[in-house]
DNA sequence: CTGTTAGCGCCTTCAG
DNA sequence: CTGAAGGCGCTAACAG
């Protein structure tokens, strides 16, 4: 096995002490080395393709460069666009971005913070996905608590309510408003694609659209919410599972059914793909025989045909300004501030509309 | 500023020493520690919300246990596809994944593997993205090697020709063969969308692509082959440029110009993606006006209509293979094979034919 | 079984 | 400006 070389070894070589090579490397706080001893020690090191251990490093420095996030699931465009503003963030910063998947996981969500914090990353970025069960909730707040009080920065994005800064999500008012703005195109009958009922946010986006249905007078029936995994493949299943039991006219180019055209709400735009394919695979036709709508905008989907109606959230901006919020200027994070009354950002969450949800005529 | 607790910490408040503490809480080797003191340990650790310094253990273990993936954009469906592999194959392993995109800058590139050999990662695994640059490739290989000797498992997805292990993709056959399909279908004039000139993915992948064409007589004029970035919008600008001049017809259903109907090849699915949208904007048809094929049969994009043609490349696996390449069962990795003739493991790459290349009549 | 003692690779006072 | 020495947090031989 072969062996590391060490800081020790490009001293030698060099010539010099271990001190001077440290310091002829990094050269931190001015060249306070000879220009000579310098260029023997770097020709050393890169002799030997000498390779400092950044682990040393950061357990004398007490702090690393790496920022950690935390996504449900990178394989969603929705995830991604999140992880590419942070990383985008982290690389102006010069910082190592690490990435970890739950998988809609709590349990999980939890260990990747354990490993971050001991991992000593400099900030942790924990996107989306928070759920209902208080005593998971209660874990992760505690994990997250104790990273803050070991000086990490540190930024949640999505709903509110964790001890940390927060990138607000406004998963609620967004989807009043597309609630509203449906409405107004002349929708009155509604189904609605959720996820699991643990799943705060989209809980929040049901809540918010059934709300907005309720100030102009309409309700969606319960049977009419279904709910699956919030992924393409969910967003297949539970439409296939609505299309099998209700009346969509297919080919009239008015829709029927008991009252006018249905328009489907699915809680992400993931979800809403999955719920287009199925239409599809029955010769449903999105926009003329049934009306569709997402929920972020992700950009990803923007090419998907018809385009889909839904709630924009700057999802990208999201990941930058998350980590604004986690390592803020040059400041000492956490002494300040209160943990408990962590600050909020808020973001936009406009309605866009599309063809998928054309308006209803007369 | 916060103190860290340390094990000495924990230690001194159980009451114990050190060496007990560390052998209570991460007891290897079989429980060979009094089941009371182990518990006090466990309380203490508990009672000081401790968490274990992993820098520390990284540097007196002399490994870490997290696989670096170097990418070239996140945002592309194609890179989260192979990030998603890797990362389930690195979530089996017990395995932390750093993520890194290169955003197509070969100097990022080998940064980033400086990084991470730096962090003494347990493994590396470089996902696309060669450039022809000879000078580049050399430093990078040299980096390569260097983390090689230092003993971490290596792996690179895409073209071989690196010091590492290889999961190889078929790009020249799978464009050959996707060529010689096209041709089947009665194809007779061609364009093609790829990336910049330096790319060797994508210039392999132009290469069979044309040679498929050469073997059955066919050529495209050089000025019909139009380089862009390669991603959604470099697609979207590159069709746009070749629309700008080519006749196509638009509306007839058989198409025009000057030999029967066009077909247009992006190197990657997600320029397709693009190219459509372009086309889309002008009110051309993709699959009665025009044909279009990709590369890579992205999951992500499965759902685009109409489906798109292309060549399936087994993006997740992909990923999980190369971790398994990078990380073998249980032996020491670069003690028996010759770095410099690493293993290689090939990969299908099969034609998929769907509405956007329909057979041409006649 | 438990405690003491070396390091691991590096940075950083502290004297020269 | 340079070198020697101490310590960061932890594990792994060693003794007891």
């Amino acid at each position: 096995m072969a062996e590391q070389v060490t800081l020790a070894d490009v001293a030698h070589w060099a010539g010099v002490s271990l001190a001077t090579a440290s310091r002829a490397l990094h050269g931190a706080g001015g060249r306070t080395v000879r220009p000579d001893l310098r260029a023997r020690v770097l020709a050393a090191a890169a002799e030997l393709d000498y390779s400092p251990n950044a682990n040393a490093q950061a357990i004398v420095r007490g702090s690393t460069s790496t920022v950690g996030l935390v996504v449900q699931d990178l394989g969603d465009p929705t995830g991604a666009a999140v992880a590419a503003g942070v990383m985008a963030a982290a690389s102006e910063r010069d910082l190592i971005v690490t990435v970890a998947a739950t998988g809609f996981d709590p349990a999980l969500q939890i260990r990747h913070v354990e490993a971050l914090r001991r991992q000593r990353a400099r900030a942790i970025i924990l996107a989306g996905a928070r759920f209902a069960d208080p005593e998971t909730t209660d874990r992760l707040a505690d994990e997250l608590r104790g990273y803050g009080v070991g000086g990490g920065g540190l930024a949640v994005i999505g709903r509110p309510g964790l001890p940390a800064p927060t990138v607000v999500t406004d998963d609620v008012g967004g989807s009043r408003r597309l609630a509203l703005a449906l409405h107004g195109l002349g929708y009155r009958r509604f189904a609605v694609l959720t996820g699991p009922e643990d799943l705060l946010t989209a809980e929040d986006r049901v809540s918010g659209f059934l709300d907005g249905l309720a100030a102009v007078g309409t309700t969606v029936p319960d049977e009419d919410v279904l709910s699956a995994a919030v992924t393409r493949d969910g967003g297949y299943a539970a439409m296939t599972e609505l299309l099998d039991r209700e009346e969509i006219g297919n080919g009239t180019g008015t829709g029927t059914g008991s009252d006018g055209k249905l328009l489907v709400f699915a809680v992400s735009d993931t979800m809403a793909v999955g719920a287009m394919a199925a239409a599809r695979d029955r010769n449903i036709r999105i926009g003329p025989d049934l009306a569709l709508a997402g929920f972020g905008d992700t950009p990803a989907l923007r090419d998907v045909r018809p385009g889909l109606s839904t709630v924009r959230l700057p999802l990208v901006d999201l990941g930058r300004w998350a980590v604004d919020l986690a390592l803020p200027g040059h400041e000492r994070p956490g002494s300040s501030a209160d943990p408990e009354a962590p600050p909020l950002m808020s973001t936009p969450a406009d309605v866009v509309l599309r063809e998928s949800t054309p308006p209803v005529p007369g």
